[in-house]
DNA sequence: CTTGACCTTCCCATACTGGGAAACACCATC
DNA sequence: GATGGTGTTTCCCAGTATGGGAAGGTCAAG
């Protein structure tokens, strides 16, 4: 099949497909035509990258994703190591976003949000505490 | 001073504030040798960026809290308003990646972690419920 | 006058995705 | 066979925000 139907059939636009296939994520056959040729293996490829993709991974962890899925003989320690340092960096990640929201909602508390120029927004990011 | 004193007063790399000025951010007075000249004020301005991309305000948005910083009449509520836009923002970013950071611990915890190959987190990836 | 620290601009890189242009391939219809 | 529409190719550019580094100019101290 060609890029677009296996597109379709993963959920990766063949915008990103080609893109994998420049760094080199995945490879593809081509026709003499010059168009890229798909099996049913390599949509099977795609939707595990997009799959990856929904639950964050970055591209150097689906790289190795990817190798340890080919592996028939993968520990799944392997695995497990990796989804663990993931929920890791996702949670720190989650953590800092959800503190700096917190902070910034705390100021929000404290201003009046009326038509006078007063605000303790602006008085923080002016550096008050200096 | 130079760039490299107003970096180090303000806690702002001279290579972005290069780059803020680049995107209009910012404005700098050159001396006659070429060299951008900063005053105690633009360092404040300065630092009042820094401050507010700690709070993880997108560049975007700084420009428009420089505006209104710079504005003596502004309306608190306008102020207000952004940073309430931005909490929300944040808040469901870290949402969004902490119920992926979930979703993927839950994999993890079924999986053996040992030397045989069998992995609910392969699985998943592979797409087993589609 | 040399040396070293600082400054300049310009290009490249990160990670990921999309938009769009120009050219070529294919297929169906007239 | 000409035409048109759709698909595909490559290439360039865009964004977020930051940094690295090269090649060269400037200045102050020794």
């Amino acid at each position: 099949m060609n890029i677009g139907e296996a597109a379709a059939g993963s959920g990766v636009s063949a915008k990103m497909i080609r893109h994998y296939e420049a760094i080199g994520l995945i490879e593809a056959t081509r026709r003499p035509n010059g168009y890229r040729s798909y099996g049913p293996q390599d949509v099977a490829v795609l939707r595990f990258i997009r799959h990856a993709r929904d639950l964050a991974f970055p591209l150097e962890d689906i790289r190795r994703l990817l190798a340890l899925w080919r592996d028939r003989s993968r520990a799944s320690a392997d695995v497990k190591q990796m989804a663990l340092d993931h929920v890791a960096a996702l949670e720190s990640k989650a953590a800092s976003l959800q503190a700096v929201a917190d902070s910034l909602r705390h100021l929000a508390q404290h201003c009046n949000g009326d038509d006078r120029p007063d605000c303790p927004i602006i008085a923080e990011l002016e550096g008050i505490r200096e």
